[in-house]
RNA sequence: GGCCUCGUGGCGGAGUGGUGACGCAGAGGACUGCAAAUCCUUGCACCCGAGUUCGAUUCUCGGCGAGGCCUCCA
């Protein structure tokens, strides 16, 4: 395709941006890290949901809906579930009426199910593939790739040693820091972890576990045990998209350790020079200009901002909360504030309502896509919206171009459904108000608006040019 | 201590080596019985210092400030 608009992206590994080069471009790939299932998403973790989210859909509008794989994963095994599974269902299982793996499962099913409602409600497409850690932590019947077989791989290749009941990664390997940019050698000074006497590097992490019989585990070469934090993205990345693929993404401060020992993993276990070309990072977010934080009472979840009022004295409709994070560039830190959801829903409620939310049969406006097309410049994207919106008032043309672009942003307003009857009713009520305007009842005719705009129905009074005679129109207010 | 970001008007936020992007809010006006909506007009800026340059908000260096990572974290 002679006219793919030219894609650049910022890389982490490179800290540069550069045209975007899939390696196959009937396959393109990404994975970004998914949460781990024990508590409300919040929404920091929105953030990248909502970010890789738009750059899927421009990756589909480039390369086709096709020929784009989609990788997110659920972490459902972690020792902070454990935890969670302990506190929620401790008297259970000390009761003997739940298993601890039955508490576990509970928890990561509901908690999964409150993540995709979530961001279901912030207009995200759901992945191609979603892969469960605890799914791919012992060899599989579809020969995809597992943890286990990964990990064996790293000991075979004397990438890996058993110490002290536990499998480490030796970092001791010379492309390791090469995405942070750390030499581990230089940070021992300041460095607020005690070195552990059994690994051989102060850096090494672990791959493997042995587990208690207390706690949750599976059979493994070295025992009876649970995997490490960073060996299921390696796992599950290759089993959907291959030993090396096109981008991976997640929050800011992944990169380090996370994404340095998945790379770690990945390349040495494979034998190969890459893991991913791209490396793409989020930047953080922030409430009300202070860091989000149990300890500082300003945690917010996704599902606090949609179905409470316990920001700003509110709910928030999940296109605002959308629109409010595509503010900002992806890559600045971003200040979530109740002025900035004010003004994204300012912003909306003057583009044009379409009732589908899909692309419909317009073309993406050039402008829109343009500033996509540049790392995803979500801000001058939103801006050429505005600009659209406007012609889009007179002009069918660019009203189908403004759904088709901001289909790719994903933030197209759908119309406030109210009910029927309300609506029947409307025009005689309308009636009623201009009969009483005749008559100069002015408090009467204001009740009569002010009782509809209760309701969602706002009254807007103009003139017909040629008679002169006032007319009166509605529109839901959103 | 090490390593990374970043610093633009009241707020949000692009961009550029050389005439004030833009949006929101504010002010004034048109329209209106009053509103709402819409339209028009308008004020306000590039952290500090040095350097490079004919010229820097934009490049280089230094400083100051903010944030992140080095420990679970998106």
């Amino acid at each position: 395709m002679a006219d793919r608009p030219a894609l650049t992206l910022y890389n982490t590994l490179t800290r540069s941006k550069a045209p975007f080069v899939p390696i196959d471009a009937e396959n393109v790939r990404m994975y970004v890290c998914g949460p781990t299932v024990y508590d409300f998403a919040h929404i920091g973790n929105a953030r990248p949901v909502i970010v890789f989210d738009v750059l899927y859909r421009m990756l589909r509008h480039v390369y086709g809906e096709a020929q784009v794989t989609y990788v997110r994963n659920i972490t459902d095994v972690d020792d902070k579930i454990n935890a969670r599974a302990l506190r929620d269902f401790g008297k259970d299982i000390d009761a003997g009426t739940v298993t601890l793996n039955e508490a576990i499962r509970r928890v990561t099913e509901k908690t999964a199910n409150q993540f995709h409602s979530d961001v279901a409600a912030l207009g995200t497409l759901p992945p191609t593939h979603e892969p469960r850690a605890t799914e791919f932590v012992q060899k599989r019947q579809d020969g995809r790739a597992d943890m286990i077989t990964l990990i064996e791989r790293l000991i075979a290749r004397g990438h890996a040693y058993q110490a002290g009941g536990e499998v480490l990664f030796d970092t001791s390997w010379s492309g390791y820091g090469e995405l942070s940019k750390r030499n581990l050698d230089e940070q021992q000074a300041g460095a607020r972890v005690a070195v552990d006497s059994h690994k051989k590097n102060p850096g090494d992490f672990v791959l493997w576990k042995l587990s208690s019989p207390e706690e949750p585990g599976w059979d493994s070469p070295w025992g009876r045990g649970r995997p490490g934090w960073h060996i299921e993205c390696s796992a599950m990345s290759a089993a959907y998209l291959g030993e090396t693929f096109d981008i991976h993404g997640g929050g800011l401060d992944l990169i380090f350790p996370h994404h340095e020992n998945e790379i770690a993993q990945s390349r040495c276990a494979h034998g190969t020079k890459v893991m991913a070309n791209v490396w793409m990072h989020n930047g953080f977010v922030q409430v009300e200009g202070r860091k989000m934080s149990k300890s500082e009472g300003n945690f917010v979840t996704i599902h606090g901002l949609l179905a409470t009022e316990t920001f700003g004295g509110r709910k928030w409709p999940g296109e605002v909360l959308r629109l409010a994070m595509l503010m900002t560039h992806y890559r600045e830190p971003i200040d979530f504030s109740v002025k900035r959801l004010e003004e994204a829903e300012r912003l909306l409620a003057k583009w044009p309502a379409g009732n589908t939310g899909e692309a419909g049969e317009g073309t993406v406006d050039p402008a829109v896509l343009a500033a996509l097309a540049d790392d995803l410049n979500t801000v001058a994207a939103v801006q050429a919206l505005h600009a659209l919106a406007h012609k889009a008032a007179n002009d069918p043309a660019a009203a189908a171009s403004f759904q088709a672009s901001a289909a790719l942003l994903g933030v197209s307003p759908k119309k406030v459904e109210i009910s029927e009857a309300l609506e029947a009713g409307v025009d005689s009520i309308i009636q009623l108000r201009l009969e009483m305007l005749k008559a100069k009842n002015f408090a009467g005719a204001d009740k009569i608006r002010d009782d509809l705009l209760a309701k969602g129905i706002q009254l807007k009074d103009g003139k017909d040019p040629a008679t002169g005679e006032r007319v009166t129109t509605w529109e839901v207010k959103r």
